[in-house]
DNA sequence: GACATTTATTAACTTAAGTGAATGAATTTG
DNA sequence: CAAATTCATTCACTTAAGTTAATAAATGTC
């Protein structure tokens, strides 16, 4: 899995061996059993996740009905707003297939930081790219109709549809799961 | 202006008076008026734009018709994807009201952080914030119908309301403007 | 001040999403 | 393997959004 970690991460600068040598030493690489909770509604961790191999699922559970919002596959991941505020988690995280994430903290990055300057420069700039992302995904979700944002899924994420039960894509695309059966079937019946 | 900004900052991290100094030097304040264009869809600007006083408005042009997806009042603004990934700029960035802005290039920042690293951390902490928002935001989205999104906005920004026209908010809130329009006449008919 | 443009609303009609309920298939679990 | 749960689909019905068009008010411009 370092290789995995290392070749995501030459994308945006060189390392040192010393410097791949103090990530390892973090010992931040997890395995996690499909089904398990990583955070739950209330909880307050201090951990980010980052999927190496494997799929996360992120969730809300409103008037008694779980609200997919997001899925994290390989080399995608998020540090939850408690990590950043203090506050009790809004949301759950829990793992959709046999994964294996690397976990990290606020206290970890200080330590690093302090080592290597440079491991700084590379978490600003993941997180602004993740930023700029964010705001596309975002107008891109404003600007479409769910037909356009299930088709624009299955152009850009076709591996989702086959990974992830469509009643919790469903919520992903904004719509109930009995509107994308039917969504579906429309599509289906148009090109035959 | 300063002060504004450096308010700001000081929410962040505490800068010292050279740190103010080299801030100021960058000659980064510029004053806006109603109605100018900042960005063009096709353009490559390198310059990233934060409101200290006025509104900016982020739009697309699709099918001939705006789509309104972000506005940037005080304290708001964003780096546009098109300085981050060299590709023409999807969208436009105009000015609602006259307004003070200040503006960065990649090359200004990497010149005051080599000066002072602080500022990389600075940015670094803004940009994770930012991106939590980003994505609090966007799960809000997903999770609410169109007239939930303009109750929300009117409890949360109710000034955007009174600064900002309708068919504006319209396309923010997803919706048309003809959809938004009869969506408050219902709200006001049902709180008689 | 007259004219053009922008903005907001309204209405009639079409399309699609939400809701509640039922069914069967697939999967999980004891 | 049987029972329970999860998952996907379908249907009938309700609600609301999209579309097209018309109108009027507000705003900006020569």
């Amino acid at each position: 899995m370092e290789k995995v970690l290392f070749d995501y991460i030459a994308n945006y600068l060189t390392l040192t061996s010393d410097e791949k040598q103090a990530i390892i030493d973090l010992d931040i690489f997890r395995q996690v059993k499909k089904g398990e909770i990583l955070l739950k509604e209330g909880q307050h961790t201090k951990n980010g996740y980052f999927v190496l191999k494997g799929c996360l699922r992120k969730y809300y559970i409103l008037d008694g009905i779980e609200k997919t919002t997001s899925f994290y596959t390989e080399l995608e991941g998020e540090v939850p707003e408690c990590v950043m505020s203090n506050k009790p988690s809004a949301y759950y995280i829990s793992c959709l297939e046999d994964s294996i994430i690397s976990t990290s903290t606020p206290d970890m990055e200080a330590e690093i930081f302090a080592k290597f300057p440079k491991f700084e420069t590379l978490c600003r700039l993941l997180s602004e790219e993740l930023l700029t992302k964010s705001q596309n995904s975002f107008d891109d979700f404003k600007n479409s109709s769910p037909e356009q944002r299930y088709l624009n899924l299955l152009a850009t994420k076709p591996d989702l549809i086959q990974r992830v039960p469509l009643h919790q894509l469903a919520s992903f695309l904004g719509i109930t799961p009995q509107s994308l059966s039917r969504l579906r079937g429309r599509l289906t019946e148009k090109n035959l």
